[in-house]
DNA sequence: AGGCAGGTGGCCA
DNA sequence: TGGCCACCTGCC
């Protein structure tokens, strides 16, 4: 007998597509879902919880939870925000003037902005400075077999912020996290004095939160908008990251531009939902260089 | 072989 | 403010 449920429909009113799907999953937001050939399905892990989701034959999209995980059915739609008017969302941002937006959400359909648990995108995108997708998995999977809860037979979850303070900078170092180790042990022992600290920065209005967000050690402007963007559901965070740089001197001319001056001009230009939009072109630009090597 | 990768913080003009 | 550099580690 499985362990698994049947796979059961997820109730979409923004589909995604195939493409679309993994980009969402896969493409920087999260760094804890993997494509099971075996399964040919996505299984993914946050907070608690593990789940599955894959595409049936007529396009709609299917999940499948943990018996032993009641729960997991509601956790996954808030996690996908199933709820969110994200057509709406789409709409609202000004593609009818930005030719190369309009080109990047066609690209996309169906992307979406996770909600991912907020300590573990700060600790997944403390983790993200000068390194590559895959290799941020690689070091976000070591922390959680080392330190993180087992949840099912050899699937692990993220360590919790006091079980990373349990750890010696040391212990950090030997999972490969090069100088994060240390950012990450000085953070984690902030937040293990102040328990409450991120839980109000989530709730804060985005200013505020960011303000706090990199007084932390190895936490600067573009990790504070990505945990904010990711983890937080603040869509007005826009992370100027080497890639957006390259692509708004590429796209949009801006050549020269400081990442403050960016920072400003994708809040104006984008409007209320910029980091929203910023996935989009992230996203398109990403594409073209994978298509491309 | 050496440079670079979804950065940050420190130091100096 | 703006530029430069060290910082771990692994991959091209």
């Amino acid at each position: 007998m499985s362990a698994w449920t049947a796979w059961t429909p997820l109730s979409l009113s923004h589909p995604f597509t195939e493409q679309t799907l993994a980009e969402t999953l896969n493409g920087g937001q999260a760094f804890r879902w993997n494509y099971h050939e075996t399964e040919s399905c996505w299984q993914g892990i946050w907070d608690q919880y593990v789940a599955r989701i894959r595409f049936s034959d007529n396009n709609t999209l299917l999940a499948s939870y943990p018996k032993s995980s009641p729960y997991t059915p509601n956790a996954l739609a808030n996690y996908l925000r199933l709820d969110f008017a994200w057509t709406t969302a789409v709409d609202s941002l000004p593609w009818r003037s930005d030719a190369h937006l309009d080109t990047a959400l066609k690209a996309f359909p169906g992307l979406r902005i996770l909600k991912q648990p907020f300590p573990e995108a700060v600790l997944c995108f403390l983790c993200s400075a000068t390194k590559q997708i895959p290799q941020i998995k690689v070091m976000c999977e070591r922390m959680a077999e080392t330190l993180g809860n087992e949840l099912l037979p050899g699937i692990h979850a993220l360590p919790t912020w006091d079980q990373l303070a349990a750890a010696s900078e040391t212990d950090l170092r030997s999972l490969g996290l090069g100088f994060r180790a240390k950012n990450i042990k000085k953070t984690a022992d902030i937040l293990a004095a102040q328990p409450e600290l991120l839980s109000q920065i989530e709730s804060a209005p985005y200013e505020t939160g960011k303000t706090q967000l990199v007084s932390l050690p190895g936490i600067g402007e573009k990790i504070a908008d990505c945990a904010l963007l990711f983890g937080a559901a603040k869509l007005e965070a826009f992370p100027v990251d080497t890639w957006i740089i390259k692509v708004l001197e590429k796209r949009y001319q801006l050549t020269g531009w400081s990442p403050a001056q960016l920072s400003q001009f994708g809040r104006v230009h984008y409007g209320p939902l910029a980091g929203f939009a910023q996935q989009f072109i992230f996203s398109y630009e990403r594409a073209e260089k994978t298509s491309n090597s």
